[in-house]
DNA sequence: GTGGTTCTCAACCCATTGGTTGAGAACAAG
DNA sequence: CTTGTTCTCAACCAATGGGTTGAGAACCAC
């Protein structure tokens, strides 16, 4: 499951030690090594969430003979904030309306108070990806 | 694992159903049973997703009769923007530091190439949260 | 009261995840 | 070639996650 790149960085953000290994990868590239001695884990263990990040596009690697060395790709990071923005917009503009009306019964100048529409067109799947 | 807010904030909405969720919420707060309908799942399933948002605090509910109304909760969008964008503003900076020094090579000033130092200050979890 | 609606809880199932260990690939340096 | 270093792959294990069904709580309406 969660084949779209969107749910491959958000599974791997989930994850404190990656989100770790993404801070320490802002400031510095570093090898698969120098990463698993901040951590009481295995080299495999910080190998797999390497991985991880990888797959979601949030790290990309280059070789340095047998030194894999890990770089943080920003780009993965934007396609996240895009979504997340998209619909804490579309909410803090749906509430400020409220307010408006809110305001507006304040002053009396109510419009005739239609009873709520249930199941009208809605977002479907394609609109989270 | 994934006791922290943000670890649950991302472990939410890594799962595309409940990204749709949050799509919807931010048009119109709804019901268990009205978004359970767009779904081809139990209401229990969608009941079970709803309550992993609620405890990342991506979503409140009220009560109404037997219903239970679900609002989004767009602060804790906003804890995940500001995690991610930390991170990305320090990786570009980084970058654009990089660019300014292969632009001075170009130019021949360069400066003595001191060979790279390893295991410096780095971040640890508490960085993360 | 009875009945219908909305929703949650509990138990269960199977796939995935995050860790382990052991083996080995790939490479640099003697 | 041999040795040491860095890293990955494979197998395994316990725990978690996303779904199911069945039962029942809570509420409105009659």
């Amino acid at each position: 499951m969660a084949v779209d790149q969107l749910s491959r960085a958000f599974v791997a953000l989930a994850d404190p030690t990656r989100r770790d290994i993404v801070a320490r990868l802002s400031l510095r590239d570093a090898t698969v090594g120098e990463l698993a001695e901040s951590y009481a884990m295995s080299m495999q263990a910080v190998s797999k969430h390497l991985k991880v990040l990888e797959e979601a596009g949030l790290v990309s690697r280059s070789r340095d003979a047998q030194r894999r060395p890990c770089h943080l790709e920003p780009q993965a990071l934007d396609l996240m904030t895009t979504w997340i923005e998209r619909y804490r917009r579309q909410a803090e503009e749906r509430f400020s309306r409220l307010d408006a009306v809110l305001a507006a019964m304040d002053h009396g100048d109510v419009p005739p108070p239609q009873p709520t529409p249930r199941h009208e067109a809605a977002p479907n799947e394609g609109a989270s990806s």
